[in-house]
DNA sequence: TTCCGTTGGAACGGTAGCGTTCCGCTGAGA
DNA sequence: TCTCAGCGGAACGCTACCGTTCCAACGGAA
């Protein structure tokens, strides 16, 4: 097979993914604007959802990025900039507001995003680990909800609302989630 | 026109938007699960948008449901508890997460939710003038942040990530949220 | 009882995607 | 130089929906 073909055929699934959502995805609309013949699609991926969850997969291998700072705040601080960094490019921001809408519908489509949610789960978590160390928090913090006040605010503003966050609104926001998590003891 | 047939065509709209998707969406599917022929739904409306557009905008009448209570914590423990009543309905959390991805692509539907959201805020508003009076937030608290705070954990947990929130977990964010609110005077 | 707007149902031509198959061409590796 | 997997392009039969049109039947109001 040839590479430049698969490659051709990845971008233009996500670039009409991100046009006309998942549910109107045309595999043909997908070939033909890649370029490429039909038959070569249908050689790498056997329908929609397969091609969707394999491609979805791929791209998981480069979130990782760890900093480490030494506040709860600074470390908030990172978490929502390298949030605010993914949800910045449009077209991440529509195929993610389609993906939610979508999984429901496509219960396939949740097995291939997980990698991600436990990625953006473990961050929060090393995060909380490491303020529990220099006591800013309370072991008996509530990570479940701790993940919903870090991740939540910033996902509805810029993906749902379509608002802006300046750095500005990001310290700040920095400031109050820390300010919510030292009172989110059970 | 027979009000009956206009219910069971409303009916069925919703019930498909809620099955399908937006963008999956058939008008003739629509017609005819409920027992109606085409002609009687063409006759009501021009296209699909604009009977979502006004389907939708009819729901929005019922919403208003203001009550008071006496302090911080117990009115965003009501605005959540309301919050938490409207996402339960599983069509309605289809229909929103759907509505939320189709929004950029149909930009109508934004002019149709947008009392919607009008209603939320000026709700959540009212919830701080009444906190600001009692002194228990600074009169420079960040409402657009606070309206944020308020609405996105609660959604994001139960839409997004189709997860619990028993009567605890939502008395726990009631509490949380207004520690950050009173950490939010910028 | 008559009348007339609304109804369900059927059909129209047109567009579009699915998943498959076939063919003749290309170009990289042996 | 030869070979052959992979290529594009085109066409297949099939299904579905669009928006419109026609018609016979129905039923409430005068």
């Amino acid at each position: 097979m040839r590479a430049d073909v698969t490659n051709a055929l990845t971008r233009s699934f996500f670039e009409e993914w991100a046009r006309t959502g998942y549910a109107g995805l045309s595999l043909e609309r997908v070939a033909r604007t890649a370029g490429v013949g039909k038959a070569a699609l249908y050689r790498r991926w056997p329908d929609k959802v397969s091609m969707a969850s394999d491609l979805l997969s791929q791209v998981g291998l480069t979130v990782t990025d760890v900093e480490e700072h030494d506040s709860l705040e600074a470390d908030l601080h990172a978490v929502l900039l390298a949030i605010r960094r993914i949800l910045r490019h449009p077209k991440v921001r529509r195929i993610l507001t389609d993906l939610h809408g979508e999984i429901d519908r496509t219960p396939a489509l949740e097995t291939a995003i997980r990698p991600f949610q436990r990625a953006r789960r473990e961050r929060i978590n090393g995060l909380i680990d490491r303020a529990i160390e220099r006591r800013e928090l309370s072991p008996l913090v509530d990570r479940e909800m701790a993940a919903d006040l870090i991740a939540a605010p910033l996902y509805w503003r810029i993906a749902i609302l379509g608002g802006r966050s300046d750095r500005a609104y990001i310290k700040r926001l920095a400031f109050v989630t820390g300010a919510a998590l030292r009172a989110s003891e059970p």
